[in-house]
DNA sequence: CCCTTAGTTATACGTTTGTATAATTTTTCG
DNA sequence: CGAAAAATTATACAAACGTATAACTAAGGG
């Protein structure tokens, strides 16, 4: 009973890079690192393990690169958020960053584990750390240029110190907010976020309370 | 040329639970949860890995236990800064605990990587995800019982918003400075932090600067 | 001092991992 | 339409993994 080879359409090249990349990060983002192995990898991109290393060098090579696709569409969603706002006004602006990055699909948890898990490999190996530090920098710089155009900013240090704190409250709260889903009501992170950014900046926020 | 058998001690069970629990730990803070391998953690535990199995009863279960360890070495850290503080003012309670979690031993990048490898374990093994709510929640309560006793603080439900923000500024920090420590200077992250809770406490903490 | 008990080592086993290579099929081009 | 080229599958392999078990050795009590 000689079993038959299965059959099979070529596929350019981007295309199967992609989807080798996708299937990863779908898998590190379920089950973490270490069910992203070659045949389950190969198995969700619906080709055969052999065909990870026509397109990557080893799978490490695969990691990074799908480490570098994640940070890329997490940073081009964010700056989208930002500038969808209408007119420049830099509060406005900074509200819409807030919600965005405290709700679904920033905010879930499937991100802060695939996050997590990529860690470690960010620590060791130079070219992720680079993608990492250019990213956090990316957002904070963004951050920290529309604080800047606040009035009551006394100068780029003032605005840099600030934009960390402001940062700071985001990460924490998409942190909490994307491991313990079941411990807040609705949009409650979204408000408590919005009037501790206003509590630290010393202005009201479109959406905050009036209180933190 | 028969090899000799190496020589060893007997030790008690509690002991070479903790020397296998630590070997465990310090391997996952170093090189994530792939560098904790059975033989890498009786190795570095001073024994042979058959030996694990004679004191859990699989691989997991060390693991389990050795994140229970953690979770509890760390909680008990973060209660004795804060009880360290003469007298019962709120305020200079509140302050070194923002202290005490923005500086090493607590923000340090192997600690923050130790934490971030556990996290999808913590998801998928209910015993895990309730020591990690637990702890969450203890700290959190801690913050927020301190909170509550500011004079300003209308109820328990603005407690609760307050500590939410408060414990997201010092998780956020944490995990920057934690993981980016070439990016700020000295004890720039503790000011920050300090600074930042005052404003969303809308108190003056000892310590902060009177503007964010 | 020997003998029992249990802690410890040594060895082995089946599985899974990443990778390498040969065989085969699809596509393209003359 | 046929042949060359390239993508894809199938198979194999060494290494490392967690685990099971047998052999040994240190410790304690008679």
């Amino acid at each position: 009973m000689s079993t038959e080879r299965r059959s099979f359409r070529r596929e350019p090249e981007e295309r199967r890079r992609e989807q080798l990349i996708t299937a990863a990060l779908d898998l590190m983002a379920e089950g973490g690192p270490k069910a992203a192995t070659v045949r389950a990898i190969t198995d969700r991109a619906g080709i055969t393990p052999g065909l990870i290393r026509h397109y990557f060098s080893s799978k490490d090579e695969l990691i990074r690169a799908a480490y570098r696709y994640s940070m890329e569409r997490m940073t081009a969603q964010g700056a989208a958020a930002a500038d969808a706002v209408a007119g420049d006004d830099p509060l406005a602006a900074l509200a819409a960053l807030v919600r965005s990055s405290l709700r679904p699909p920033v905010m879930e948890g499937e991100r802060v584990r695939l996050w997590a898990g990529f860690l470690h490999m960010v620590h060791r190996e130079p070219a992720m750390r680079e993608i990492h530090e250019a990213t956090y920098l990316g957002f904070r710089d963004e951050v920290q240029r529309r604080i800047a155009r606040l009035p009551h900013v006394t100068g780029p240090d003032h605005a840099r110190r600030l934009a960390i704190a402001v940062n700071a409250v985001i990460d924490g709260l998409w942190l909490e907010g994307g491991t313990l889903p079941g411990c807040f009501a609705g949009a409650e992170i979204e408000e408590i976020g919005l009037t501790a950014v206003s509590a630290i900046l010393g202005v009201a926020l479109p959406g905050s309370a009036g209180e933190v």
